[in-house]
DNA sequence: ATAGGGTTAG
């Protein structure tokens, strides 16, 4: 006779004893089917029907059972499932009350992580540790990850580490390992991370990529291109950073050459590749990109939608944004959060703040993004009042805020003139929540500041600021003085600006500016000469208008557009009709014109007079007309949009640098106040 | 059961 196999391994065609004692249990059977069924789940739906059938025989006690249901629920959605899966899983895990295992402890603080909610994971990680349960290896890889989206490494993320050392996870565990690199890559700890992956042994492809994104998201992409090409393996995605990485710093031929010479590219090449051009504020080749992409027939997906749409927002291309935006309700994408903050930003820096707000309103779930977006949007149309009261629903809501939060609350309060909100608001962020104002907000004071004309207090904010200024700031504080004419104070602000920034004509131009406006005819001309001998030139303004998908561009006094002929005989209309309606065209700033042929040409052909000209001929009477202006939208320009608005009886939309003006009626939206 | 693209900023 034959030797029975001796081990499980050497299967033969030999009949398999039977290994199975009949288990007399009756709910065995019930149980076993059970598992097959969640194996076989494919939808929330099901997993709901098999819940109700594990209640309905009282196996509610059946780890095995509940782990896997739990499992299924929670998974994070790479699958087809339903966003709503969690809220599902936390009733089920609720229902556990203390008797949940580790295993499903991990996968709830898993999930929590996959959607960055840190509280959340923190949270049940604490009523864990309260139930007398270790945590292991999974836990800290899931729990680093819930820590790692935070805009810098906090004390929390460093906690979890120490915690991880604490219970004894040995530093060899990769995915530790590779979570804790990801963690302070993101926080902007590289060099803790580089620390980390030179004491690593094991490394996997993952770990490499982790810390050659770290490298690149920085704008580092020298040692990001020292790790990748010492990389022994390297993947598809180690690829796409590359590519990603080039275009972001403007080395965009480098990168389409990596990008051509990639052997397969996938949906996230692509999408690595727009999001590139996108953050080097290039939107035109971003969205060339992606027109190249579906021609190519590669279906966009949630992360294409997020990388085009900034594209849109930068250009202020409504049109394009709203077709993205019927192709996300089409596929199912307005369930995820990114998604619709992108939107959102789109549509508030396309000048359409109300469908911003109806984004808004109609998220079932938002993130503190979400928040900081909104209130932002609010704050470049002027609408202060809103975004205070956004903010207060925030604060009703438990909904933490963030630095960024503030940033916007305090523009919000400096576009509308709130200086008592601007400082509650800052105390309130120190002491209230334990932020730090960070340059940015005092950077948002000085503005409040200086737009009251309140030039004293501006000045000693940024004297005991514990920072040096920078170049933002005392650009705040030099417009501040040319509001206020004090000239002293601003030759003093745009010597240290010219120090910091000696190559940027934006400084030159708006202490001009001022000498012009008071008729200091000579500084003007020292400027001007200053200006040429460093070699210096003025950015030209220019101003874009969307008319039929297609964006149409206009230079200072430009005559390249095909229809050139029938714009300058609608300014001319435009003049006369101006010039009856009363108008005095304001040319104290006509003199810094630089070169001759800019001299001779008169204000009435500045690019947003003459894109507006083109949207009275061109765009639908039915929708205002939407300019964006490169630069700030000039004195004359703002006070005859103001008038043409009234007599076209057209909505005119301008957004300039800073924000948005609505010309309604002969007003505009900002009060004058810019 | 262990990672992974992406959104907010004078």
């Amino acid at each position: 006779m034959a030797a029975l196999p001796s081990s499980p391994l050497s299967v033969q065609n030999t009949p398999k004893p039977p290994l199975n004692i009949p288990n007399q249990d009756p709910n065995h059977q019930r149980i076993q089917t059970l598992l097959t069924s969640l194996q076989n789940c494919t939808s929330i739906k099901q997993a709901k029907e098999i819940h109700a059938s594990i209640l309905r025989n009282g196996l509610q006690h059946q780890q095995d059972l509940c782990a896997k249901l739990l499992a299924f629920c929670a998974e994070p959605p790479s699958s087809q499932l339903a966003s709503n899966s969690l809220i599902y899983a936390t009733r089920i895990f609720e229902q556990l009350q203390d008797t949940a295992t580790i295993f499903m402890y991990n996968t709830m603080i898993r999930s929590h992580a996959h959607r960055r909610d840190t509280a959340q994971a923190i949270s049940l990680y604490n009523r864990m540790r309260h139930n007398g349960i270790l945590p292991n290896n999974y836990t800290f890889t899931f729990l680093v990850k819930a820590a790692t989206d935070l805009s810098t490494t906090t004390g929390l993320g460093r906690a979890i580490h120490a915690q991880s050392v604490i219970f004894g996870m040995p530093n060899s565990d990769v995915y530790i390992q590779t979570a804790l690199l990801n963690m302070y890559t993101s926080g902007g700890n590289i060099a803790i991370a580089r620390n980390v992956f030179d004491r690593m042994r094991h490394r996997t492809a993952a770990t490499w990529n982790a810390m050659i994104a770290g490298y690149s998201k920085r704008g580092d992409v020298e040692n990001a291109r020292r790790l990748f090409d010492a990389m022994p393996d390297k993947d598809e995605q180690s690829w796409n950073i590359m590519v990603c990485g080039y275009a972001k710093i403007g080395e965009g031929d480098i990168a389409e050459r990596l990008f051509e010479g990639m052997p397969t590219k996938t949906r996230p090449t692509w999408n690595a590749m727009i999001a590139g051009y996108a953050q080097d504020s290039k939107p035109v080749e971003a969205l060339g990109v992606f027109r190249r992409m579906q021609v190519a027939g590669v279906r966009p997906d949630e992360i294409t939608m997020v990388t085009v749409l900034p594209a849109c927002s930068q250009l202020g291309a409504l049109e394009l944004g709203e077709w993205v935006h019927v192709y996300i309700d089409k596929n199912g994408f307005d369930s995820n959060v990114a998604v619709c903050n992108a939107l959102i930003d789109m549509y508030a820096k396309c000048g359409s703040i109300d469908k911003a707000i109806t984004v808004f309103n109609e998220m079932t779930e938002r993130s503190v993004v979400s928040w900081n977006t909104i209130i932002s949007g609010l704050a470049i149309h002027g609408r202060g009042k809103e975004a205070i009261e956004l903010f207060a629903e925030m604060e009703k809501k438990g909904v933490v805020p963030d630095d960024l939060t503030f940033v916007g609350l305090l523009n919000a309060c400096g576009h509308a003139g709130f200086i008592d909100r601007a400082n509650v608001y800052f105390r309130k962020m120190r002491e209230v929540y334990g932020i730090p104002p960070k340059m940015e907000h005092y950077g948002c004071l000085v503005d409040v500041l200086g737009r009251a004309r309140h030039l004293n207090e501006a000045q000693e904010l940024i004297n005991c600021m514990p920072f040096e200024p920078n170049s933002v700031i005392l650009g705040s504080l030099l417009s501040a003085c040319r509001m206020c004419n004090d000239y002293m104070l601003g030759e003093r602000v745009l010597k240290k600006l010219v120090e910091l920034e000696p190559l940027n004509p934006g400084y030159y131009v708006l202490l001009s500016n001022m000498y012009a406006s008071s008729g200091r005819w000579k500084d003007v001309i020292g400027i001007r000469n200053l200006m040429k001998s460093r070699g210096i030139e003025k950015i030209p303004g220019c101003s874009s208008i969307e008319v039929d998908n297609m964006v149409h561009e206009f230079v200072v006094g430009g005559k390249t557009h095909p229809h050139t002929q029938e714009i300058y005989a609608k300014l001319d209309e435009i003049s006369e009709k101006l010039r009856s309606a009363g108008y005095i065209p304001d040319t104290s700033i006509v003199l810094f014109d630089l070169d001759e042929e800019e001299k001779a040409q008169n204000l009435s052909l500045h690019s947003e007079k003459l894109a507006v000209a083109f949207g009275l001929l061109k765009a639908s009477p039915a929708k205002p007309i939407r300019v964006v202006k490169n630069l700030r939208v000039c004195r004359d320009c703002h006070a005859a949009i103001k008038l043409i608005s009234e007599i076209y009886d057209r909505e005119i939309i301008v957004r300039d640098r800073n924000r948005f003006h609505h010309f309604k009626d002969g007003a505009c939206s900002c009060n004058d106040y810019w």
